[in-house]
DNA sequence: TTAAACTTTCAATAATAATTGAAAGTTTAT
DNA sequence: ATAAACTTTCAATTATTATTGAAAGTTTAA
């Protein structure tokens, strides 16, 4: 395998693991494409290596950056705008775990706790989704406690960004 | 908030955050019925509550069961087929957690290994191409280890099936 | 062995999600 | 102020995935 099927598989099966879990193709594969890029790229530069559209690139480096994960770079005498991604994994493993809890499980456990929390009548019925959905709150709770874990290991990063500006 | 609300309210929202996470909605949904019925479901009762097809319901059972989180029960003197999903919530993540990690993450792994370990040449792009993919497989790897303790927190399974049988 | 009761399969259809591309919007240089 | 260079938006289109329903398949009872 040569580097640019090497590239092209990575960037396939990055995407392709992305759709599996919920996370739309391009957008797995803008990120994975910028991951093993050795300089910032400019939108052109995305649409010809993956060659998709001008507006698909734009949306999904807009939600790439809301989700944090890729940032505009702007270079020097340049009009063009450059993207890079975080290339530090377990950065990119936080911000995922964080959005990920926030976006996603959050809400989920909300409903999990009305749902688990109505009044009791005489039903067996009632105990059972109140007792059932309950455990299924706790579960959940403990999954997000999880991706929140990974999400706050990295509690200096203040500091470390701190020390990235001042050096 | 009544008993018929909170019902259709879980059933909807464990059905939306399926989606989410690459889970077919009927199948979550379907999970959902079971998981607060207190007594087996045939496909019928299923159908019938959710408002969706025979064969929709016949296809998505399957996979609930090739997912080990389904089970056929055989009711005595009925003809029909009845079904149950695992009760118990660690149960059901140890399955979700096991068949996550054999579907998908291991066939990721395997090529995050084959991309990282092409030949290295002069070029800038071929080392990058290998230290970020390198990198990513690491952390994929730690992610299915993750997995894999959750699928194997339960060692003494064996241990305890047999206590079920034996009592 | 037949037929009723039930389940599975799968081609057709519908629903959903992703993608395009061109018009509108914005920024920068002169 | 103007226009070139670039980005964003969004209605229309296309691709993907889920769902239906009826025919084929299977099992059971008599």
């Amino acid at each position: 395998m040569n580097y640019q099927e090497a590239k092209e598989k990575f960037i396939s099966t990055w995407g392709s693991l992305g759709s599996l879990w919920g996370i739309n193709k391009a957008m797995a594969q803008i990120q994975a494409l910028l991951f093993i890029s050795t300089k910032p790229l400019s939108m052109e530069d995305i649409m010809e290596e993956l060659k998709i559209s001008r507006g698909n690139t734009s949306m999904n480096l807009r939600q790439l950056m809301d989700w944090g994960i890729v940032t505009k770079e702007i270079i020097p005498g340049e009009r063009k705008e450059y993207f890079t991604t975080e290339k530090d994994v377990e950065e990119l493993a936080r911000h995922i775990a964080k959005e990920r809890s926030r976006r996603e499980l959050k809400p989920v456990l909300k409903v999990l706790k009305e749902v688990s929390n109505i009044d009791s009548d005489q039903s067996e019925e009632t105990e059972e989704l109140k007792k059932q959905t309950k455990a299924l709150h706790d579960l959940t709770q403990q999954a997000d406690d999880m991706l929140n874990k990974i999400a706050d290991q990295d509690l200096n990063w203040v500091t470390k960004t701190f020390i990235k500006i001042m050096r």
